[in-house]
DNA sequence: CGTTACGTAATATTTCAAGTTACATGAAAC
DNA sequence: GTTTCATGTAACTTGAAATATTACGTAACG
């Protein structure tokens, strides 16, 4: 989530198509795993890719209306909890009276979590980002924002 | 978690110490698995082990004063998010937007399911299991009395 | 066509929680 | 006392899931 944040921001910075190895580089990692995670975003419109010579991936959509939550569901929602109830319908009934109260504590968790994602759109973050951009004077690109 | 609450509430239920080996055959575990858990609790006093013939585990506290949450820290705090910020304190400019709106939604979600589990004691959850065993038993008998 | 870049299945690697073994300590039974 | 039962822990092994890599296919551009 975090990392796709980064990469989809990245992209909205760039007036050419970004590469999976330049984006792979950035993100430290294989260009491969670049390709899979934007399958999905691609999906659903929110990117296109372009093939051969001056090919790469771009925006294809305005950041004001792509919330965090989209971008949630175009990654296949993942669970958000790192806990969670041992099984799904125990015979037990101890068992059973803990599930219900865990479980009613995670789906309100989960809850709070998507409608905070829903409240925050990506142009939002690219403000907050030339903000931070503007305090610092520093200028700004795809390699030497991520030097060692 | 899930497990751990299990285990309390069935000790809860025994008169008699549960020994390890018992528990972790209750929830399909190693002993020493089970001893690795209840360690924690043991230090904070709400259980109590002892060694030898006629040994094994036992409560040692009141179970309406202790909350979920209590059993939560004594685990440990384990994260309980499975999605976080890829890293701490990014150069990255784009990277630290991204982690600033994040992190303000994990934060709040975590208060919410900490806050939950501060409601929840073990004698409610005791008393929710003994409800569900009241009626099932009655279920049971106006079947058998229909039967035949 | 040759090069560049994405698409994706298949495979390999890494990582981390969970399980296991081994052995030490202490308490009760005999 | 010594035998048995039980916990206490360190060290090691296993296994499953996430991640990374390889390999090969398709499409676009010059």
């Amino acid at each position: 989530m975090s990392g796709v944040l980064h990469v989809l921001l990245h992209m909205a910075e760039e007036d050419r198509p970004a590469t999976s190895e330049m984006l792979a580089k950035a993100m430290q990692t294989n260009p491969v795993v670049i390709r899979r995670i934007m399958a999905g975003l691609r999906e659903r419109g929110y990117v296109r890719s372009e093939k051969g010579h001056g090919g790469g991936w771009t925006i294809n959509c305005d950041l004001s209306t792509l919330t965090l939550r989209d971008v949630y569901q175009a990654l296949g929602e993942p669970s958000l909890l790192a806990i969670g109830n041992r099984m799904e319908s125990p015979d037990c009934l101890v068992e059973q009276a803990v599930n219900a109260a865990l479980g009613r504590a995670f789906e309100e968790a989960e809850a709070v979590l998507l409608s905070r994602f829903a409240e925050v759109t990506l142009a939002q973050l690219s403000t907050d980002f030339h903000q931070r951009l503007a305090t610092l004077k520093q200028s700004h690109d795809l390699e030497t924002a991520h030097a060692e």
